[in-house]
DNA sequence: GCTCCAGTTGAGACAGTATCTCAATTTAGA
DNA sequence: TCTAAATTGAGATACTGTCTCAACTGGAGC
């Protein structure tokens, strides 16, 4: 996992952005959360590695990344925001189970497609979109329906 | 446009919810605003109008009016929600000038068949998504290329 | 290794959206 | 009219995220 800190380190040195001894605990904090993560994450992972980073430095740095093309955020709007190592990773959209939390990601060139041709039709110029889908997982599907089992008298409340 | 308002208080009586002059103003509020609005625009609409409505209660009252179907509510991130009149319109996504703010409303059925294609795929269970193309207008586009044309400089500047 | 300085940091103030608290008020049904 | 329960307003509060500014530091040049 550690293997593509030298590769960000790099990059970093390209922009000729500062490698601080604050960065390196957050490049090397981003990849050992991994997948996605919020900035809570992040810093408790600090506290608990006994790693000192103020928040604001988390911040600023995270947009840093973000901007250099390290990460990606995921403005999931009234909650803190997620990022997510990028990685040259194919770009993909996410599902979010409202229940357990899960982040789903989910690749599907032909929407990519469609976006970009309502676009056109519409002389619009597009930099960057977003493409959340909120509903329920696999895994919390089956959990509600053997409650359900369970318990019947729940089982026609369902709108 | 105020025709439309008597369908919305029955719809509230339907629920149950009480009709207070507060909900009456908002309900009024949200037809005049129309299209996308803000909380800040209908407390704005408000104070011009003389009327007495909290910020608490326009918050209150718009989440309501989401709960029972009479508006959609359109998480931008970090910028203030839009709010806006469902009334049996057909789903539409957006697209959002990040020069202007200018919002247009677009439907793509491919699309939407697309994600119910991916949920199925991942026994998904949606419940609701957000699809919001951001980028540059058609009208801030030509507005571009004519300062390049006057300002040659910053015709090969664009990144 | 030393110097220098522009870039960076930390602590806390601040901005902004949105919700919560709780006493006072109001609605709507009996 | 009466009453219970829902609703409201003002301001406190929660929470994410940015800004301020003095102190500090990475790294280029010597």
């Amino acid at each position: 996992m550690s293997s593509r800190l030298p590769a960000m380190v790099q990059t970093l040195r390209d922009r000729g952005i500062r490698l601080t001894a604050e960065r390196r605990s957050i490049l090397a904090g981003v990849l050992t959360c991994g997948g996605h993560f919020d900035v809570d994450r992040l810093l408790s992972h600090f506290r608990h590695q006994g790693v000192q980073v103020s928040r604001a430095t988390v911040y600023r740095s995270l947009n840093t990344l973000v901007e250099v093309g390290l990460l990606r955020k995921i403005d999931l709007g009234d909650r803190p925001s997620l990022y997510e190592p990028i990685e040259g990773r194919e770009h993909h959209e996410h599902m979010i189970c409202v229940r357990c939390g899960e982040i789903i990601e989910f690749v599907e060139p032909e929407i990519e497609r469609l976006q970009q041709e309502v676009c056109r039709r519409s002389g619009f110029e597009p930099l960057d979109h977003t493409l959340q889908i909120y509903g329920v997982c696999h895994a919390c599907n089956c959990k509600d329906a053997a409650e359900e089992c369970s318990d019947p008298a729940r089982a026609g409340a369902g709108g």
